[in-house]
DNA sequence: CGTCCGGTTGAACACGCGTTTAGCGTACTA
DNA sequence: TAGTACGCTAAACGCGTGTTCAACCGGACG
């Protein structure tokens, strides 16, 4: 394994478990080698940062191929297993939604993909309702189970321990399962009269794909 | 207006628009004085934080006083438009819960509260489904609100431009609204097998507040 | 008038940061 | 075997940080 290499991997652990302010010596450090090196591999801290970004989404590329060759529950419990195995990349991806940065965006882009297939498929076998507008609700679900996921992780994190993210996420689901499978399959609200109201609207028509109601004063 | 107040006000708007790594001599400066006066006031950077953070949670307080008063969407609608009001006390308390601390927590304890009451009261009024479990539901809801809120506020910002929260806040209602209406009114799965499954298991039956059907080795 | 005292300043200190530079050793190459 | 390129280190540089310190200024009080 080159040096290269494991100054990289060495980066992204205490870039996860210490947050992207950590200096370029505890870096080398950690990599067993001396600050001056890391600059002269990857030029500056930022580029070090970049070529980190860049392995892991590299990684969770290649974890997905076979992620996704068992969607749906299994592979989520499968994928659930893995974090056990690839913690410091876990650790790295949430700093880097935290942060800011390319990386988050562009791992929530493909969240969103994925969420999109995968709510298509469960519609189309019948395990999935219908929506009005299926782009608008996988971008919810993600949005939303991505950010709750976010912040539970980071209120419970606090101390300057680590953090295990296996058990965090383990308490996450016995916390959230029970109202979201009721939210899932009762809902929140006992009849359909607030959705009538928002699609009447102008907005709720328009969201809903279908042909917005002729504006009171709009040409035509 | 005493000087300690416009340091400390100047503070809150410095951090909540560049974050809180924010130096001690670009607050000084905005608020007009030697970076020398800020440590003689508050003692250290960190003080000035604290003092920050009390600030905020007193006013936040007083606010929800009245805002309490005329709950439901009424109170929400008035809660958004003095958004444009408080906008810098938004901003540091994004910062707030995104860099960790106290504040952050305090909050969404209170959140989980109001929530709880503001379901209660809607289930007890028949707009609200009733639940299983009101306190996890309320604290899920809270979570995945405030959680996907902040994951939407901080994607948008990245550039360094300070971010105009009214109308982010207000693109994320227009966004999310349809499919949070139909998962609210309809749900996301077809049929209650799923949650059915679910309340079978012990963990299901623990968390409906039932009494968990006796495990096979524990005694009695 | 003299004195004192709290608010305020500007310079300075110590420190950690990212980065640069000079040089050492080693392994490949002609 | 001499030459050379490369991986690597140790020390230093410049800068920005939070904080300290001596001095100053203006008003209140004896």
């Amino acid at each position: 394994m080159t040096t290269r290499a494991r100054v990289r991997d060495a980066a992204i652990t205490v870039f996860g478990n210490h947050g992207f302010g950590t200096g370029v010596r505890a870096i080398a450090t950690a990599a067993g080698v001396s600050p001056g090196l890391v600059i002269h591999h990857f030029g500056s801290k930022d580029g070090l940062r970049a070529e980190c970004d860049e392995h892991v989404l590299r990684i969770i590329r290649e974890q997905k191929a076979e992620a996704v060759s068992t969607p749906g529950p299994a592979g989520a419990m499968q994928a659930l297993a893995d974090i056990e195995q690839y913690a410091p990349l876990v650790a790295y991806i949430v700093r880097s939604f935290q942060a800011g940065g390319g990386l988050g965006e562009s791992l929530f882009e493909h969240m969103v993909e994925d969420t999109t297939q995968y709510l298509e498929l469960g519609v189309a076998t019948g395990s999935v309702r219908p929506s009005r507008n299926p782009a608008a609700r996988a971008r919810y679900l993600t949005l939303y189970n991505v950010g709750a996921m976010l912040l539970y992780l980071q209120m419970r994190a606090d101390k300057e321990v680590p953090l295990d993210y296996a058990t965090a996420i383990r308490d996450l689901a016995t916390d959230v399962t029970l109202p979201a499978l009721e939210m899932y399959t009762e809902g929140l609200l006992p009849d359909s009269s607030m959705l009538e109201a928002y699609l009447a609207t102008e907005d709720g028509a328009a969201q809903a794909g279908a042909a917005p109601p002729v504006h009171t004063d709009s040409p035509n």
